[in-house]
DNA sequence: TATCTGATCTTTACGATGTAAAGATAGAGA
DNA sequence: TCTCTATCTTTACATCGTAAAGATCAGATA
């Protein structure tokens, strides 16, 4: 898509980069922390840069402000130096993606572990699905709505294994069974497509702004999460163990 | 997103003019269907025949194919044709959507229409949902993927109104209740938006492919049909009036 | 120490896209 | 017949992804 922006900027922003002059320019290990300062010459650590740059630049301007000469710019590299390290668009946003399933992961677990009373270990996990998606809205569409996302890619793999197998020992738990990862009866598959769809359906619809409608029907000053609460409640009425 | 195809045509491809797609394409009032291979002066109905072109090739090439210059080039026009009759890439993508959106509700209507049993009644819309889904996965990606859609728009705020709105009713018919549309219990609320979400949460996974591990676990040969209606069942146990 | 080598980054180039603006064309009315 | 206006085509430009060739630096080697 051809950014109809205003910008008109040179595309190689050169000029804040710094040519070797001084002389000294001792760089052993990549970067010290002392922020912008000296832009490095070969820079040490792009890589993981390019990776920071990207979630800027998606959380500040979207899925559709991604690219990787935005990237690039926000990096201060030039357009082309990205290529090296991930091969195409694809390479980087499916890296970024495996951030994403990393913290997505990361929040579900520690919320879980947050969680005392057998109704909040029940509602926890949910309600950090959403919660993360809220918080990071582009990260979450980039996991769930990009097309360009390269699941051979190992890191991306693992993590959204992991994601899933999350999901599966939650219900099963739940359901008090231990679910092996070998085979499922139609209940419990039926159970894990559920909730997943269930909430991932939510998520999708509450932050294309689908939901707007109910939201503002319901009670004054209803609130997203009242309804996510208000529905895994009446999904789960009478499943309490214990 | 730069496409990288072999294609190298000339853009403007006037010599293939006419004849092309068997498709119908009736050309009512101007030219007489002597069927002469003459491209025609002002085509008479290029608008509907961008919108034909433009399903075609979402269905055939997918979402990341479907690009202004593409239509023009399925409907045998200049690349700049569609922005007369549409403005933008938005102002095309966002009433084909709304098509879209019609299709669907219809699918849903006459799925309702044709069950007879209370269980076949609850069955039918959503199986109808994710039917149509998999039928035309273009099309539902094109209205619940796509960012850009403008529901500004009076015919894609009116058909998607209208889905809402039909799904709002199914689920009061099925609590035996009225829902106006105004205001809206939490309770009400809550059932509206687990149904939806349930819903269209398994779509998404189902045509991300993302439920193909929980699939491939099940007893050998179930179907996405089968899970689908296990979850039904499952939610819903209990429910059904009379 | 001086040079070579490979990895990293920059330049340059090309075809693709969306969109704006100006030119051409034909159907309808004067 | 002539003009007007909506429709369609050309031309132009900024941006994008990506390939390929040039520049630069870190570390190994001689």
């Amino acid at each position: 898509m051809a950014k109809t922006g205003t910008r008109t900027k040179t595309e190689t922003a050169r000029g804040a980069r710094r040519t070797s002059s001084a002389g000294g320019r001792s760089r052993p290990a990549p970067r010290a922390p002392s922020a912008k300062a000296e832009t490095p010459y070969h820079h040490g650590a792009l890589r993981e840069a390019l990776l920071e740059a990207a979630e800027r630049v998606l959380e500040r301007d979207g899925l559709g402000g991604l690219t990787l000469r935005a990237v690039a710019r926000e990096a201060g590299v030039s357009h082309a130096a990205p290529t090296h390290h991930f091969g195409d668009l694809t390479g980087l946003v499916s890296e970024l993606a495996a951030i994403g399933f990393r913290q997505f992961n990361a929040a579900m677990a520690s919320a879980c572990n947050a969680a005392t009373t057998p109704l909040e270990r029940m509602l926890a996990r949910p309600k950090a699905y959403v919660g993360y998606a809220q918080a990071h809205p582009g990260m979450y569409g980039l996991m769930f709505r990009t097309e360009r996302l390269d699941y051979s890619r190992p890191s991306l793999h693992e993590a959204a294994e992991a994601s899933f197998a999350g999901l599966a020992n939650a219900i099963g738990a739940m359901r008090q069974e231990q679910i092996s990862g070998n085979a499922l009866t139609l209940d419990q598959g039926a159970a894990i497509a559920r909730a997943w769809s269930m909430v991932h359906g939510f998520t999708t619809l509450l932050l294309d702004g689908r939901l707007k409608d109910i939201l503002e029907r319901l009670p004054r000053g209803t609130t997203a999460e009242e309804l996510l609460e208000a529905i895994l409640k009446s999904t789960v009425v009478g499943k309490l163990p214990g």
